[in-house]
DNA sequence: ACATAATAGTTCAAGGATGAACAAACTGCA
DNA sequence: TGCAGTTTGTTCATCCTTGAACTATTATGT
């Protein structure tokens, strides 16, 4: 077996990464997540919602009074996106932007009534896509997926 | 035990879907990809490419002679993403658009040798990124997370 | 052959995402 | 206090993406 020659120290440097596992199944990553959220903007549709208006929702509902800036942290997104997102919501009444008492940079966020109800209806739609989706898993399989890919992005975060 | 009583048939129906394993790592697949994928805009910028880009040139790399439509099925995005995409890697010598003998309609695509030679150039990024992130993962479980996504693909597409 | 349907690709207008530049507000240190 | 530096949010110009409507070409059914 002559592996040695085909395998230097850093095979991704020369080779095709056709063949790479790691790259294989990475890809295979990518097409999942985004075969799901093309489905899921389909479904979210009859709410007159977006997957990243439901992503605000959802994280407002999770952490009420956060600012703009934290928000746009845990979205991984830009500031401006949310400045262009938020007003949509708050003209729909979904949410309400309070500026904080000591810090009057910060605009504190928190869901309406309103916005708690839309986002259960849009939370029935996300979390039946979800159950076909890891469905195909085992519970094992599935935490296993979850621990591996919270450990990717923090490791993304700081490569 | 008292299992039974909080875990009826839907459970997502009425629940709040923060306690559901596969609602919280689903979760986690769409930050690490959403983390991967910004991660892969910066160290693109350099070769002037972005992921879409890239991938266009992946798939012609894998598949040369594809026709548009194939290759916004592949992509999954719609056709007029792929007509908006090509002129500009013409443009840049990267690939070739050549007219179908049998079928006037469609439009045949290739890569140039440039094109050939700046995805080698992109693949290299792509795949230290894909290093970083999947080297979190034993052998073993990033060939089962590419396995799992893999069913996940197929299923979404059909629900 | 002919009409009808289906398919490949393009155009276009509308909306989303982004980063640089900016104003307002806070911090810290002299 | 006063003044440089930081942080928060907004504006704006730009680019990307998308679906509907359109043209050209091919397939189908009679």
């Amino acid at each position: 077996m002559n592996k040695l020659q085909s395998l230097p120290l850093h095979p991704a440097d020369t080779e095709p990464p056709w063949d790479n596992p790691r790259f294989r199944n990475w890809v295979a990553v990518a097409r999942a997540c985004h075969a799901l959220e093309r489905a899921l903007a389909v479904k979210l549709a009859p709410l007159d919602l977006k997957p990243a208006q439901l992503d605000v929702l959802m994280n407002l509902h999770r952490h009420p009074g956060m600012s703009q800036h934290d928000l746009a942290r845990r979205l991984l997104v830009g500031r401006s996106s949310i400045t262009m997102l938020l007003p949509q919501l708050e003209r729909r009444g979904l949410l309400r932007r309070e500026g904080d008492e000591k810090d009057k940079r910060i605009l504190r966020l928190t869901l309406t009534d309103e916005g708690e109800v839309l986002l259960g209806e849009a939370l029935k739609v996300h979390t039946a896509l979800i159950e076909v989706a890891m469905g195909q898993s085992t519970p094992e399989q599935c935490d296993m997926i979850g621990e591996q890919m919270r450990k990717i992005a923090e490791a993304v975060k700081t490569a």
